[in-house]
DNA sequence: CAGATGAAATCGTAGGACGATATTGACGGA
DNA sequence: TCCGTCAATATCGTCCTACGATTTCATCTG
């Protein structure tokens, strides 16, 4: 096997909190102290610090010495760095995607059922439901492996965590929509059509960023 | 201050086991067992295990449950998607780099300078410090900070140590000459050559992979 | 009110303990 | 001889305690 068989304790706790993140339980820029979490967590500051240290390597937490970890809360430049980066390899995913010309189909069905499923009730839940599908279902039909591993998508969470408060349901369906669209292209295997599509969510992304106050972001 | 003013002793070991790779001290594939390694570095098993942890989120070690850590070995498949990867990162680099016009012939000298002290001493040291040089410069032109994060340059050397066995001087200098046809490119702000640069240089190293013995490379 | 100061909170590292699991090698039967 | 069973060993995962190091913050002093 290739995955371990049984989830170590450590590897729970990262989960917890990348998903308190996407939950809301956990804020940007909040401090994270080691003794309430082990008390929370019901762990030990052992298993606790190596989840920690997994986090700052992708960059969700920041680990000052003697000072302890806090979530990042990202500023407007990080986000723009960030999102700059994350379009070229979402290109590179959709283009392999599209190119591989395999059984896309069912595949992207996952994401699209998920897409008309938040059209449906649009609350946030389905709507981190439909990030994760659309990404977990692009890497898959890219075929490329390092691909999941190199995406600062947990990244990308702080972002959207952060940007939540500003965030209006039109601009939520607009950003579905773009995922719908990239599926749509890359389930037809029409490679320029996806890049364009890849363009074009993430250029509405970057306006989105601009226009967003100051107090959505940390201070440089 | 953005760094902070200590080093601890977790980046420290990282650090130690990360520069171990680049030296040989350490071969993909190298089973890492605690007890031997906090003896060897003078450490607590605490810190170790966090920096193996660390580690292991760079996708520079791989941690088996109740089996341990091993130096990753990355199979022909693993590193032909990390190349793919890896190119995207470093055209936008490039690109940017070349686009923002700024002062990047100071910059972009130090990499030169490297690769000319390269052309005459040649051995492997200096080898790998052309390379880190080259990126370090690279990432400083582009001028985005998300870049140097994500960019696995250190899966990179992984795939370094795996095929320094079977590389010839006449490719290794064939590769130095690729980062200095794209330090020339961006240095003078020619977007569009710097791009092809850059897809020179991995369409050469893509070939070099195509020709490796399977010895090379990890099991599939 | 600014700066010094000391106590409290918190972190970093070390090291021990013990159960859990994988690995190894011995053993016996087909 | 070969193969499966089983015990012994090595190693890891987790928890715990301890203590120095450093930051933080309230308090005191001028």
């Amino acid at each position: 096997m290739n995955a371990p068989a049984t989830i170590g304790t450590t590897e729970k706790v990262a989960d917890a909190i990348r998903s308190g993140i996407r939950t809301g339980q956990f804020v940007p820029g909040q401090h994270l102290v080691e003794a309430e979490l082990t008390l929370r967590l019901g762990i030990s500051r052992s298993s606790l610090r190596e989840a920690l240290r997994h986090l700052s390597g992708d960059g969700i937490v920041a680990i000052h010495r003697y000072r302890g970890a806090h979530i990042n809360r990202l500023t407007r430049r990080e986000v723009r760095d960030l999102l700059e980066v994350l379009e070229q390899l979402v290109r590179l995913a959709a283009r392999l995607g599209a190119a591989s010309g395999h059984a896309n189909r069912s595949l992207m069905d996952a994401a699209l059922d998920a897409a008309r499923r938040h059209d449906e009730d649009g609350d946030h839940r389905s709507y981190i439901a439909v990030r994760q599908a659309f990404y977990d279902c692009l890497f898959e039909v890219a075929g490329n492996r390092e691909l999941p591993r190199v995406t600062p998508l947990r990244r990308a969470d702080l972002f959207r965590a952060q940007i939540r408060p500003y965030q209006t349901r039109a601009q939520q369906d607009s950003h579905t929509e773009g995922y719908r669209a990239i599926a749509q292209t890359v389930n037809d295997g029409d490679v320029e059509a996806a890049e364009a599509a890849v363009a074009a969510l993430f250029a509405q992304t970057h306006a989105m960023v601009d226009e967003l106050p100051d107090v959505a972001f940390d201070v440089d």
